[in-house]
DNA sequence: CGAAAGACCTGAGTGC
DNA sequence: TGCACTCAGGTCTTTC
C-alpha cells in the first residue's frame, strides 16, 4: 500500500528515466486503469503519443509527468500499483495495464538508454494513469517535489491534484494551516490524518505509526489535541516518512516494489503497524488490531488511551 | 461544510 | 481438490 515514502522512491526512479524522452508508443491493456482519465478533453493515447517528459512531480501520493504539451500524465498508484521500467521486448510483468514506449535516443546518455518501456502494473485496479489539464498553484509556490528537476511547469498542479493538501515534507507545507484545521475537526484524528485534503501522504501503516509515536489514541477528537500535540504529531510524521524514504518504503510483499522492481526495508522498523500480539516496544504491553473506518487500527492499549 | 457509507478491485488465506 | 467466503485499503461519489 504505497504511501507518501514508496510514492517518493518511484518518483526518484523515473525522473532520471523519462526527464526529456519522447512518448513513442502506448499501449492499453486494461481500460480499467483510466478510470480517471477525462476522455473530453482527447483520448488517452493521443495526448500522449509524440509528446516529450519534462520532469516527475509528486504531492503526497499523487505522482505526474509534466508534458511539453501543457497537460501532465498523472499516476496514482492506489492499492498495488507499480512503475516498472524495463528494457524493450523483455518478458511481461504479471498485471501490466498501460504500457509506454519512450524514446530516449535523441538525449546523451548513450545507446544502452535509447528505449524504455515503463510498465504501469496493479494487480488490484485502485491506481490510474489520466491525462489532465494543470492549474496555476494557489500560492504560486512549486506545486510539489520535482527533485532536481524545474521550469515553468513546476508551479502548476494537475486539476485532479489541486484538491490535495500538501504534504508534511513539502517546504511551502504551513503547519499553521494545519493547526486551523485539526481544530475545527471534531472526528477521531485518525480519519484527519487519512484525509488527503487535511494534509497528504499518509496512509494506514504511517497514520498508525505516528499515533503511536505520540501516544494518541485514533479516536482522540482531533479538535481536543493541543497545539504542542499537533506540533509533535508533525514532528513525528516527518520523521517516519523521512525515515521510511531513506530505507527505500515499505514493503510486506511484492505489492510494494521500486521502479527496478526491489523492495524497501522499513517494515523492519514498524512499531505497530502489523504487531498485534506482539510486546509494546515502550511498555510491553500487548499490542492490539482494532477494525476503524473499514481497515486495521494497530496501537498500543496501555500507552494510548484517549483522554 | 463535515461525516459516513458504498463502490471499485483481485489474490491470498481460511473453513468446510 | 474445490468452493464460498473474508480480508487488505486509497480515493471518489453519494447521501444526509
Amino acid at each position: 500500500m504505497p504511501e507518501l515514502p514508496e510514492v517518493e522512491v518511484v518518483r526518484a526512479g523515473v525522473e532520471p528515466a523519462v526527464t526529456g524522452a519522447l512518448v513513442a508508443g502506448v499501449e492499453i491493456l486494461d481500460e480499467r486503469s483510466l478510470r480517471r482519465h477525462d476522455p473530453a478533453g482527447g483520448s488517452f493515447s493521443s495526448q500522449l503519443t509524440g509528446r516529450r517528459v519534462l520532469g516527475a512531480v509528486r504531492r503526497g501520493k499523487f505522482l505526474w509527468l509534466p508534458l511539453d504539451s501543457g497537460k501532465a500524465l498523472v499516476i496514482h498508484l492506489g492499492m498495488s500499483g507499480q512503475v516498472l521500467l524495463r528494457t524493450p521486448g523483455s518478458a511481461d510483468d504479471r498485471h501490466v495495464r498501460i504500457r509506454l514506449a519512450l524514446d530516449r535516443s535523441t538525449l546523451e546518455t548513450g545507446p544502452e538508454h535509447g528505449e524504455l518501456w515503463l510498465n504501469f502494473v496493479d494487480q488490484r485496479i485502485f491506481g490510474s494513469m489520466a491525462i489532465d489539464t494543470m492549474l496555476p498553484t494557489l500560492d504560486g509556490r512549486d506545486a510539489g517535489y520535482a527533485g532536481s528537476g524545474t521550469g515553468p511547469w513546476a508551479a502548476n498542479v494537475p486539476s485532479q491534484v489541486a484538491h490535495i493538501a500538501r504534504d508534511p515534507l513539502d517546504p511551502a507545507f504551513s503547519a499553521e494551516r494545519l493547526h486551523a484545521v485539526l481544530g475545527r475537526r471534531a472526528s477521531g484524528i485518525k480519519r484527519a490524518l487519512l484525509d488527503q485534503t487535511v494534509l497528504s501522504g499518509i496512509g494506514n501503516i504511517y497514520a498508525d505509526e505516528a499515533l503511536f509515536a505520540q501516544r494518541l489514541h485514533y479516536e482522540q477528537p482531533a479538535a481536543s489535541l493541543s497545539g504542542e500535540q499537533v506540533s509533535g504529531l508533525l514532528r513525528a510524521l516527518r520523521t517516519i516518512l523521512h525515515r521510511a524514504l531513506v530505507e527505500g518504503g515499505t514493503s510486506f510483499d511484492a505489492q510494494y516494489v521500486n521502479v527496478n522492481g526491489q523492495s524497501g526495508y522499513f517494515a523492519h522498523s514498524l512499531e505497530v503497524y502489523g504487531k498485534q500480539g506482539r510486546p509494546c516496544s515502550r511498555c510491553g504491553a500487548t499490542l492490539v488490531r482494532e477494525s476503524f473506518m473499514n481497515r486495521g487500527s494497530h496501537l498500543c492499549p496501555s500507552c494510548q488511551v484517549l483522554s
